[in-house]
DNA sequence: ACCTGAACACCGTTCAAGT
DNA sequence: ACCTGAACACCGTTCAAGT
């Protein structure tokens, strides 16, 4: 008399459910994710996800916490505090283009995800390797992630072919009243990601400019053990 | 005999509509207004709309187009490029704050919206008036909208009381784990703006340095008449 | 020509009932 | 202790019917 049978059915469970959710929002996208198909994906009723998960909004708090948390797995340190934050924005980015829903799940959590946490340490860790006092560092990690998860959340709702329609669009408004823009358009929406490193090197570029900069007291060497 | 009575009540239309919408959210908040409770608004079935607008994102172009105009209305430009580029940030993240919803629609519109163009615009002026030359103009746009329209649409989920609490959670890790979060702790999350505005002076900063910059021809002097 | 209202196919969530 | 299933209060949208 085996005190538990071997395994009554997978049993539903908080792993269970996030793995459920992210194979579902890979396979048909991540707007289609509801609890009702959620419960289909797992031969289970809708409102069986209620016993592991307050509401939808504290599952997909879970769900960011572990794609955050694989990102972190994932992510492999750059001596070069430079390369590291573009590395890591670069592959943020990424998660958040497959997930655009997380971003306002991650910004709006009433508590720090833990994975958010250990990210934060890693790109405050860089900043200050850069040389940035922690004042700034402070808000340069703020604006960094915040441009991070709001512009990739963004991009990921833009179909593939809307680019050129708006550039074609664009280089046909009229000249005389739009000179700069018909002058730029054929530079416009090259590509998806262009726009975005671009933004992120201007940042990373005064970033580096202000570490030696010219107010005070350029803390160099030594920041922490 | 009058070819048309007077007026026969405020009869429905795109204008009508879009005053309603706009006065909805301001007064409710944009996450409440649904075409049913825009219908009873206007004193009218909620299917009503659907005469005027093909389907919700039609009606939300419209909307954001015309807080776009209204917005190019309000600016007034000043002569320093940075400085009105700074200002219409601003302006922008006001806009969205108020109406985060937008930033998908103005984004994922499969044309680029009458007003965003004479944005676009204005921006293409100020960057190529700050001797940026047309390629990283057109990416620096890019790069520049995005970061205005996502970041404020992320911050504008953030409730007025979750930036203490995150900063007290990330002050009370452990210093041994997190020896640079914990250390900068104190200066994370000030207020809503200041991340926004540091971050967008990076932008300009690096904007600013890249215009006379060390690769190529400085074309400088007489762009466009 | 324009608006109504029932209806359809969905949502997230609650709660008594089952086992 | 955990899951079910009916039910509630919503959505956006369609379409025949009204005027």
């Amino acid at each position: 008399m085996p005190p538990r049978p071997t395994s009554p059915s997978p049993r539903l469970t908080r792993d269970v459910i996030l793995d459920a959710y992210v194979r579902l929002a890979d396979r048909e996208g991540p707007e289609a994710v509801s609890l009702r198909r959620l419960g289909a994906e797992l031969g289970v009723d809708a409102t069986a996800v209620y016993r592991h998960f307050r509401d939808k909004d504290a599952l997909l708090e879970a769900v960011a916490d572990r794609l955050l948390f694989e990102l972190g797995e994932r992510h492999v340190r750059d001596a070069d505090w430079r390369a590291d934050l573009r590395n890591l924005a670069l592959e943020g980015r990424r998660m958040y283009l497959g997930h655009p829903r997380l971003a306002r799940i991650v910004a709006a959590s009433p508590e720090p995800l833990p994975s958010n946490a250990r990210l934060a340490e890693i790109v405050l860790d860089d900043l200050r390797l850069g040389g940035i006092v922690d004042a700034d560092a402070a808000l340069a990690y703020e604006a960094f992630s915040t441009y991070v998860a709001g512009s990739s959340a963004l991009d990921a709702d833009i179909g593939a072919d809307v680019s050129a329609a708006w550039r074609r669009r664009l280089a046909a408004l009229d000249p005389e009243q739009y000179p700069n823009t018909t002058a730029v358009a054929a530079e416009l929406y090259p590509d998806e990601d262009a726009a975005f490193v671009f933004g992120l090197d201007l940042m990373l570029d005064a970033l580096a400019a202000r570490a030696h900069g010219p107010s005070a007291g350029v803390r160099r060497g030594s920041h922490g053990t």
